[in-house]
DNA sequence: CATGAATGAGTGTTCATTCAT
DNA sequence: AATGAATGAACACTCATTCAT
């Protein structure tokens, strides 16, 4: 529901006719509509953690471009799938503390990761910066390929990801 | 309103207080609520576009670096000043045609206006390619500082620009 | 106004625009709506006393048929004219206490000067009644015919004119 | 609420507190306010056709006068009892167009209904006519009697049903 | 005498949440 | 454990009326 209408769109009965249950039934696992996106949230935190888990020990080498396209693929898939929820948790419609901390330190944690495969000496200010403007660009991405058409050209995901992965890879990670 | 709130969050009564008017004043002067935010995203995407028409004709030139982020600060600066509507149009909060198609155009604009820029020789693809990456970059790092201590390290939007725009001068349009 | 819309549909601005002046101007004139109803009442209650003052002395004569013809046509004629007001009294939309009796009375004085026509020698019981059925048949006609299509094979105010007259005529006035 | 106040004055909040019920469970069991008119309107239209429907075969026989004033009596108590849905139909301050043809397409069964009943040769648009006339006595009688006072002497429905009941059958069924 | 911008009480409708069964 | 009818606070929008100019 989240992914189709967004989450201030989804009502709780589209919720629940959706999952066959009732109102009843929803708040019996849920205590309010927001403690169900923190709990999806949770299950996205930890698909976007094993994404970054996934990502080879260095990336500059000969099959780099290869692993950073899977990565951002992986990325893009992953983001795809709980869009709904990601969205809900830029778009700051989300009261709850924890749960905006959550997203904070999920992405704080894939830049963490990337930040780490960084060839070459520059100056820790610079490698932030860096890994900054590239998580910039996934997740711009990714919020655009989850809305409509906003890139122009581009004609699917895998498409994205393989034009954004190599650019990615010869930008940051080439040797 | 909309920049401290949020587009949906800020009820009419909250704008019109903050106004020092009335509800029947509002509705004098804009037909409803989403007419408000039309008005504001036509005024927004006009000093978006303003900002691109500073741009020089070219930024592969020895002040080119100062030139982008003299760029990426008035556009990080128009993006924090309409932040409220900038966010209404990507959250797809909006049900008005016109007004969604206002937004995408004038990102597009902006695209435009800095693949022209883009120094080399590379396949039209490439170009449209790096330039999505650019507009991401400048998109998200504008969003981020639009919200909640996204960006760690981050301590201004001067900082952010001059950062910001000497990574992009340095990445996009170096000689 | 008042007959294309009725009287509630009608805004007060609808009324000043097609009068091409101001709200200001109208309560200068008007202590407020319903006031103007007053007055608009006032007018079409004489005309519809001017109706009742041209039937003839009698209709239970050779050019009687004609005559009552004619006064149903007047009625019909000034009713449309002033359906909107009619309707306003009919419909208990009208707080004012002496606009609503304004109109009874003057529906009361028609139905008075027709029975002073009904011949014959009949009980005053009777004769109420006799002339209470025809005011119901002419009132409900005549808002029947400012209606849509109410009417099926009815194409014209002149056809119900004459056909209602003379169903009238013989019906209540016939020698 | 709406045989009392009216359709439009009849508040949703004034429906609830009679109902001793919320908003929220007037719009659990009725889409809006006129949809709950739409619900009424169908009923009424059920009673109206059974009243058509309890007519004897024929009106010009010994028992006629007494079948008549039994129609009449029925139909006046089916009009009071349903009110305010009838004005809301005629006053044309309904919207939903089936709704609207549902009030035309009674009437007019009731109106069909009438006509078969009507004795002697006469051409087909006579008998329209008549029963056309007929109909008008009916409703306008009724809708004046769910008014205030508009019938001088009636003093009551039973007085009116009989009263009505004896003309009509004298001038339209009586053999 | 005329104006029209400003007002705010009033109204229909939505939807997250509760609780008796 | 599961249900779903019931709730009511909240919100966008309308329009008769006023009054400073």
């Amino acid at each position: 529901m989240f992914n189709r209408r967004g989450y201030h769109r989804s009502r709780v009965e589209d919720i629940v006719r959706e999952a066959r249950t009732s109102h009843g039934t929803f708040y019996l696992y849920f205590g309010n509509k927001e403690d169900l996106l923190a709990a999806l949230a949770s299950e996205c935190a930890a698909e976007l953690r094993a994404v970054a888990a996934g990502l080879p020990a260095r990336l500059d080498t000969p099959d780099g471009e290869a692993a950073t396209v899977a990565f951002v693929a992986a990325f893009l898939a992953t983001y795809r799938a709980h869009a709904g929820v990601i969205r809900a948790w830029m778009e700051g419609g989300v009261t709850d503390r924890d749960t905006n901390r959550l997203g904070v330190r999920t992405f704080t944690h894939i830049a963490t990761e990337l930040e780490r495969r960084l060839p070459g000496r520059r100056s820790p200010a610079a490698r932030r910066a860096r890994v900054a403007a590239l998580m910039a660009m996934l997740e711009r991405s990714a919020y655009a390929l989850t809305s409509r058409d906003l890139v122009p050209g581009g004609d699917g995901d895998r498409v994205a990801a393989t034009t954004l992965g190599r650019l990615v890879h010869r930008g940051f990670f080439a040797a």
